[in-house]
DNA sequence: TACTCGAGTGTTTTT
DNA sequence: CACTCGAGTA
C-alpha cells in the first residue's frame, strides 16, 4: 500500500510531498500532478510522519474535488471508501472539505455561537428582488444588484465601494433581511468563520487543533478566503497552498492570482516548489500556450513525445464551423484513423471513444450551434450545465419543509411555500404533535402528503434516504449540493464545455470553437484573464488540438464580421498549421486527408 | 394556477 | 436572434 504513495513520482513532486516544518507553496502547471502531490503529501504525513489525521485539513473549492481527494487518500491509507465527510467520522480520517463546508462545521463547533440557516443562491436572489420591489426599483435590476452584493461580500469587511445609492440601499435591505430571519448566504459562511477567527483565543485554539492545512486551487481564492486562510494558519505553521497563477480565470468573482504572490510575502519563510513537467500536454501545445500569456514561473516541459501541431481552421459562418466539427468528430470515433492509413501503420483499431473528445467555447450560447450539429448526426454529447439540485419545484418544497422541521428560518420558508403560510404552519404543528418522538424524515414524509409531491417517485425516495442518513441538523442546501456532485455520471459522450468549466479536466482531443476577436478575448473583458482562459483551453488537450473560428457571427441579433483571434497571432507559426475549408481543401486532397 | 405577450437583455460559475 | 421576466388575463 504505502509504496504507492511514492511510486513513479518525480523529484520536485517528492520534495513537495516531503517538505516539513513551514509554509509551502506548490506552483503546479497543467498536468504536472497537482492532485497527485496533494494526496501523496497527506498520505505521507499520516503514514510516514505519524501525524494524526485529525490535525489535517484539506480545503478545496468544489465538493467533487474534495471527494476525489478523500477517495485517493483513503485508498492509500487503506481506509475504505471514505465517502462520508460530513458530520461525525467513524474512522479517523483527515478532513477534506470545501471552504464553505468547512466554515459551516467550524461555526457549528464553536460553543455559545448562534448559528443561522444557510440559504442558496436562488433564495438570495429572491430576497434581492424583494428589496427592489420594496424600494420601487424595477426588478430587472435585481440580478445586477445581487452580483454586486456577492462581490461586496467576497471582501472582509464587505464593501459596496463604488456602488450607487440604490445598490447600497438594496444591500442594506438584504443584510437586514438575513439578520431578521437568521439566515446566512454562502458568502456569510466565509465571513462569519473569519470573524470568529479574528478572536485571538479562537485562532489559537483552531491552530492547535488543525496545524496542518492544505489549500488546493489557491489562485481561485477570493479576498475573504485569502484572509480566512491567513487567520487559520500562523505564519510559521506548516500550511500548504497549491495552485497555478496562469490558470486564474475567476476574476469576475473577485479571485486573483495576486493572492498566490501575496502568500509568499505574508508567510515569509515559504518554500516554493515549481512542478515543471507536464504529463498531459505535448510540448507544442505547452509552447503555444506559453506564447499567449508569457507565463509566470518556470517553463513547462512535456513528458509526452507527441509531435502533432495545433490545427487551425477558419469558416464562413458558425453553421459551417459546427458542421465541420461534427463531421470531424464522427470520423474520429467512427473508424480507423486516416493517419494510420496514410503512413502505413494502420492497426485497424484506432477508434476514439466519444468521451475522449471535448468541444470548448467562450460562452454557453456558442455551444448551441455545435450541439445542434452533433444532434443532427446522432452523435451523443453531454453539456456541462448541471441542473441546480434544488431547482425543481418539488425539491424546493421538500427542502423548505425540512428546514421548518429543523426550526431553521421558519418564517422565511413558510412564506415561500406554495399556498397559505398559516395553513402550513398549523399543519406542521399538528403533525409534529401527533407524531411526537418520530424522527425528522418520518415527519417529513407525512407532511409531503399535503404537498402533492409523489412520495413514491424514485428521486424523492432517494432524497429521503439521504436525509435519513445525513447528520441530524445538517442543512439540506449542502447535502443536496454534495449529492448532485457525486451523482455526476460519466457517460459515453462528447463533452461540450465552456472554457471555464473545462478547467481541471483533460481530453485527448480538444476543439476550441469560436476563436475570434470579440469572443476570445471576449469584448470588454480583462485581456490578461482572457489570455489565461485561452491558456487553460489549450492545456486541456493531451494529443490533438483544433482551433476554429468563423468570419461572421450572429450575436445579439446582429451579424458581425469577425477576425481570427489575436491570441492565435501570438502563437509561433511552427506550432500550428492552418487548414482551408472545403473549396480549397477539395483540390488538395492529400492535404485534407492528412488532417485525420 | 397556468397561460400569453411584449419589453428588455445579452460572459464566464461555485458554494 | 433567442431567451427570461413580469404584468396581465382566463
Amino acid at each position: 500500500m504505502a509504496q504507492d504513495i511514492y511510486s513513479s513520482i518525480n523529484p520536485a513532486q517528492l520534495e513537495a510531498v516531503r517538505h516539513e516544518g513551514g509554509p509551502l507553496m506548490v506552483v503546479a502547471g497543467p498536468g504536472t500532478g497537482k492532485t497527485r502531490v496533494l494526496t501523496s503529501r497527506i498520505a505521507h504525513m499520516i503514514k510516514a510522519r505519524r501525524i494524526c489525521p485529525e490535525q489535517i485539513l484539506a480545503i478545496t473549492f468544489t465538493n467533487q474535488a474534495a471527494s476525489e481527494i478523500l477517495k485517493r487518500v483513503s485508498k492509500w491509507l487503506g481506509l475504505g471508501s471514505g465517502q462520508d465527510t460530513i458530520g461525525q467520522h467513524h474512522r479517523v480520517i483527515p478532513t477534506v472539505a470545501t471552504f464553505h463546508g468547512w466554515a459551516l462545521s467550524y461555526l457549528k463547533s464553536l460553543p455559545g455561537i448562534q448559528t443561522r440557516a444557510p440559504i442558496d443562491q436562488r433564495d438570495a436572489k429572491d430576497i434581492v428582488r424583494e428589496a427592489c420591489r420594496h424600494y420601487g426599483i424595477p426588478t430587472r435590476k435585481a440580478k445586477g444588484y445581487y452580483q454586486a452584493i456577492s462581490r461586496a461580500k467576497q471582501q472582509f469587511p464587505p464593501s459596496m465601494e463604488g456602488e450607487g445609492e440604490e445598490a447600497r440601499a438594496v444591500f442594506a435591505y438584504y443584510q437586514d433581511y438575513l439578520a431578521r430571519f437568521r439566515l446566512w448566504d454562502f458568502d456569510d459562511l466565509i465571513l462569519e468563520a473569519l470573524r470568529m477567527l479574528h478572536d485571538g483565543e479562537n485562532a489559537r485554539e483552531f491552530r492547535m487543533k488543525s496545524p496542518f492545512i492544505l489549500v488546493d486551487e489557491f489562485q481561485d481564492v477570493s479576498p475573504a478566503q485569502y484572509q480566512l486562510t491567513r487567520s487559520m494558519a500562523g505564519t510559521n505553521s506548516e500550511i500548504t497552498v497549491i495552485g497555478d497563477p496562469n490558470q486564474a480565470i475567476y476574476g469576475f468573482r473577485m479571485a486573483s492570482p495576486r493572492f498566490l504572490k501575496d502568500f509568499a510575502i505574508d508567510f515569509p519563510d515559504t518554500r516554493r516548489i515549481y512542478l515543471s513537467t507536464s504529463y498531459r500536454c505535448p510540448q507544442v501545445f505547452l509552447d503555444a500556450a506559453s506564447a499567449v500569456l508569457e507565463p509566470e514561473g518556470e517553463h513547462l516541459n512535456a513528458s509526452s513525445g507527441i509531435k502533432t501541431k495545433i490545427q487551425i481552421m477558419g469558416f464562413k459562418d458558425p453553421a459551417r464551423e459546427a458542421r465541420w466539427i461534427a463531421s470531424t468528430i464522427e470520423k474520429l470515433v467512427g473508424g480507423m484513423s486516416f493517419d494510420s492509413i496514410n503512413d502505413g501503420t494502420a492497426q485497424g483499431t484506432d477508434f476514439r471513444s466519444l468521451s475522449d473528445l471535448a468541444v470548448l467555447f467562450r460562452a454557453r450560447r456558442l455551444g448551441k450551434e455545435i450541439a445542434k450539429a452533433l444532434g443532427r448526426r446522432g452523435i451523443p454529447f453531454q453539456e456541462a450545465s448541471r441542473p441546480d439540485p434544488l431547482s425543481g419545484k418539488d425539491l424546493r418544497m421538500l427542502w423548505r419543509i425540512y428546514e421548518i422541521l429543523g426550526n431553521r428560518a421558519v418564517e422565511h420558508h413558510l412564506a415561500r411555500l406554495p399556498g397559505d403560510p398559516a395553513t402550513w404552519k398549523a399543519r406542521i404543528e399538528k403533525i409534529s404533535r401527533e407524531h411526537k418522538g418520530a424522527n425528522r424524515s418520518e415527519l417529513l414524509e407525512r407532511l409531503l402528503d399535503f404537498s402533492g409531491i409523489d412520495i413514491k417517485d424514485p428521486a424523492i425516495q432517494g432524497i429521503l434516504g439521504k436525509i435519513a442518513k445525513a447528520p441530524e441538523d445538517w442543512p439540506l442546501t449542502l447535502v443536496f449540493q454534495r449529492e448532485a456532485d457525486l451523482l455526476m455520471t460519466r457517460i459515453e459522450a462528447v463533452s461540450l464545455l465552456s472554457l471555464h468549466a473545462s478547467k481541471g479536466l483533460e481530453f485527448p482531443i480538444v476543439f476550441i470553437a469560436g476563436c475570434e476577436d470579440g469572443i476570445i478575448p471576449w469584448h470588454g473583458s480583462d485581456l490578461e484573464e482572457e489570455r489565461r482562459l485561452f491558456y487553460v483551453g489549450i492545456t486541456r488537450a493531451s494529443e490533438r488540438l483544433f482551433m476554429t473560428y468563423a468570419n461572421k457571427r450572429m450575436l445579439f441579433g446582429k451579424t458581425v464580421r469577425a477576425q481570427r483571434s489575436r491570441f492565435i497571432d501570438g502563437i509561433p507559426a511552427d506550432k500550428f498549421e492552418t487548414i482551408k475549408h472545403r473549396a480549397r481543401a477539395r483540390r488538395k486532397k492529400s492535404r485534407q486527408r492528412s488532417l485525420f
